[in-house]
DNA sequence: AAATAAATCATGGAAAAAGGGGATAATGTT
DNA sequence: AACATTATCCCCTTTTTCCATGATTTATTT
């Protein structure tokens, strides 16, 4: 029986190229495609398909959560992140919320059906630049920031200084200077316009 | 005689689609397809297309330096902009070297055949999400910076004090320190944290 | 229960940035 | 030549950040 698969990409191009990639597999059945969340979870409502190809840039909602909702209510369904970009943060957030592989857009036919059937079979499918681009950031640079870290970091890049960053948070003001030192040490950065820089291209504000 | 098209990008996913839209279409030859900007030019040597779709994110060379030189050496081939985000600066920089049209890759088969015929004609086409973001961008926001400004900011960012740039430019730290409030007051910022924020959303830096 | 990590608070001093004011030379534009 | 813009320079004050060093209370995990 033909794997049913779905897609969700707001890219028109790009769900024609798919389509236009998959229609002469016979062990693969496209089943319909979606351009945001709403319409995707509409569509789950009535069908199950067993593989969804999901874009994690979409108008409504970030794929990154629509993943994790899909699979909170529908488990037997597998997902593959789909993107331009093999960011670290991206791919590792996505496979934490429940991704079964991630493919970049500029994959090959074979690649994307090995994909499929990688992933259909309740296994992991990680393409080759994700793969590398995963161990690379495991291996290094990514600070991982705590809760408070991350909400300090914010109102830092907002522009507030020290005493309105405790102020806001009801803490005393040396408490929002230890997690200045400590993002800066976790950055590995000399001053803050450099860690907003780095915080920035690591996707973390 | 149909308008001869041909495409660069490097996303295999693009490329089957924009090939399946086309296909079906009279008034259009597909001549072929390039994924990074080298095969582009190779291609060029041998063929003139009427009209390329080039993606401004290649792996060896941005588009927009592409596009500058794809004009000059070839001035009757017009090109059209391909992405998937409309960025005022990026739309902006890629008309400003010669491109004729921009069009996200979310737009329909409609959208796309009618932005090859336009600008085969010699006309211009921006679809209308790229027009707005364009006019959104010249009537507000993003701070026009002098030469020496951006290189000012640029040193901020990368954690350099004003100190360590007045050396560097073999300038006065008052000198330095008169940009860094000039910046302060393009920007609009309070401080330095918020505006490599911006400036790194406004892709300035 | 013990160990680890996270969040909290503190002191004191040096360095840097922010905010205010003003001024002159060099370029480019009309 | 007149004007506007850009780049350069200076002083002074206050605020904020950066740095070093240390410590206590909550979670969280093993």
């Amino acid at each position: 029986m033909a794997t049913k698969v779905f897609i969700v990409d707001d890219h028109y191009m790009v769900i024609e190229g798919i389509r236009s990639l998959l229609q002469n597999e016979t062990t693969v059945e496209w089943v319909g495609h979606a351009s945001n969340a709403a319409s995707c979870l509409a569509f789950l409502h009535q069908q199950l398909p067993d593989v969804i190809l999901m874009d994690i840039n979409l108008p409504d909602k970030n794929g990154i959560e629509l993943c994790k909702e899909v699979r909170q209510l529908y488990p037997s369904v597998f997902i593959i992140g789909l993107s331009t970009f093999n960011q670290q943060s991206f791919i590792q957030k996505m496979m934490e919320n429940g991704a079964s592989g991630y493919v970049l857009k500029n994959a090959t036919q074979e690649e994307l059906m090995e994909a499929i059937k990688t992933v259909a079979n309740g296994k992991t499918y990680l393409s080759d630049e994700a793969a590398l681009s995963l161990r690379k950031s495991n291996s290094g640079e990514t600070p991982v920031l705590t809760r408070r870290e991350k909400e300090v970091l914010e109102l830092i890049a907002d522009g507030l200084t020290n005493n309105e960053i405790a102020a806001k948070l009801f803490i005393s003001v040396t408490t929002v200077d230890t997690h200045r030192k400590n993002l800066l040490a976790k950055f590995d950065s000399r001053n803050i316009a450099s860690l907003i820089k780095s915080a920035m291209q690591m996707q973390l504000i």
